[in-house]
DNA sequence: CAAGTAATCAATCATTAGTTTAAATACTTG
DNA sequence: CAAGTATTTAAACTAATGATTGATTACTTG
């Protein structure tokens, strides 16, 4: 084998997994799975598609293999191969941000048409719970909040909040997380939030992004 | 502007950086740049490919914002558009090592072909160095080396190798490195240094995997 | 074991991407 | 300003990819 064959085989294998990382549905799926393991049709209806497309889909995932399946009676589990895959995820999604002027933008115009104003960042979210001034609220599906939540976290997901708005309370804000920055449930809380006359705000990040920062989580069985 | 139109404006950036790394040249070219500054036709030699094609590749990484041009007089210098990306391409890398067998296997099958045994990690290095047991080679071209090198390093670029080998020490392990795990001039060195009665090993890593790891580096104006 | 469900596979089509070659552009220098 | 060099662009072709549809497989449960 000479040199070039050799940087040529190489180049390839990494090649394989760039091209992974080439489809806008595939990156999607990759951002859901962060929250956890999922079955194939979840993650069919969660980033909108058919379901042969997704299992294909996963299948080039699965090739370069940044998920793994499982069979378990009649679904397939599909989870990350391993904490590095979402640590990864999370490093190319900020090298995005940083470098594509376009994300902001699109951000910008899709939050202007909302009543939300702007998000609480993680320092001051963990300031206003501690002195009491704020209740933090994980408004993603049940499943991902026994997955793991961030410490004190009140469970409401967003199909259910409009039911169970007397749960919060009126004199503390709450403050509503979901999936990460561009998982849009957070903003619909926060919405519902306001236009019944609750104190609301949004935190930017999500659960991987705390476990990133090295911020403890808590987890049911 | 309703959420799924978000998310799938949203994905589709992500989507544009993810294609820029969907292609081995491409990233072959990243890795390239990760040593610094170079023209079109430098970059073109390097990767063998012709200018055309190297042209239209760094179109597309400039396109994602990975690479920033230059026109200096009648050539024009691309070099990395920040930092970061060279982070987040040892990051990549690092991922694809982890994750795609593949390539240890094609390595291995590469290396058993050559006389180089194992490598040199960088703390043996580093302590050999201290005692005067070892010392560091560096075989990238001149350029390469004046933009960063090892501290210590005796820069002999490998072209110049066979002639210049009365400057090297026979009593002590002479330690080459190069670009970086995928590139081959520090093998080649080794090889030529064995064969002419030189003890020699092979440090695995580049300058920038150096860089990463938060070691000190001398550069030269 | 038949019926039903979840997932995959296979075939097709439209789109996109990569390579090659040739031509055009931009700049320098004699 | 003509000649030469570095780079980009354009056109043509081939290969690869992604979405869609329908068929198939694998499993559970009545």
């Amino acid at each position: 084998m000479d040199n070039r064959a050799f940087k040529d085989q190489i180049y390839e294998q990494f090649g394989r997994l760039g091209k992974s990382l080439a489809s806008p549905k595939r990156l999607e799926m990759l951002d859901v799975l962060c929250q956890g393991p999922r079955t194939v049709e979840s993650l069919a209806v969660a980033t909108s598609q058919t379901l042969a497309n997704a299992s294909q889909h996963l299948k080039v995932l699965r090739t370069a293999r940044l998920v793994e399946a499982e069979k378990q009676g009649l679904h397939v589990t599909y989870r990350l191969a391993g904490t590095e895959v979402c640590d990864f995820f999370l490093a190319f999604r900020h090298l995005a941000e940083s470098r594509l002027a376009e994300i902001e933008r699109i951000t910008r115009l899709f939050l202007d048409g909302k009543n939300v104003l702007e998000a609480v960042d993680q320092a001051t979210l963990l300031k206003r719970v501690r002195s009491g001034e704020a209740l933090v609220l994980d408004v993603r599906p049940e499943q991902e909040y026994r997955n793991g939540h961030i410490p004190g976290a009140l469970s409401v997901p967003l199909a259910e909040l409009e039911q169970r708005l007397a749960e919060l309370p009126r004199d503390r804000q709450v403050v509503a997380y979901c999936r990460g920055p561009y998982c849009v449930m957070a903003v619909e809380a926060v919405e519902i939030l306001r236009r019944h006359g609750h104190k609301a705000a949004r935190l930017e990040i999500g659960v991987p992004d705390w476990r990133a920062l090295g911020l403890p989580l808590e987890s049911q069985p």
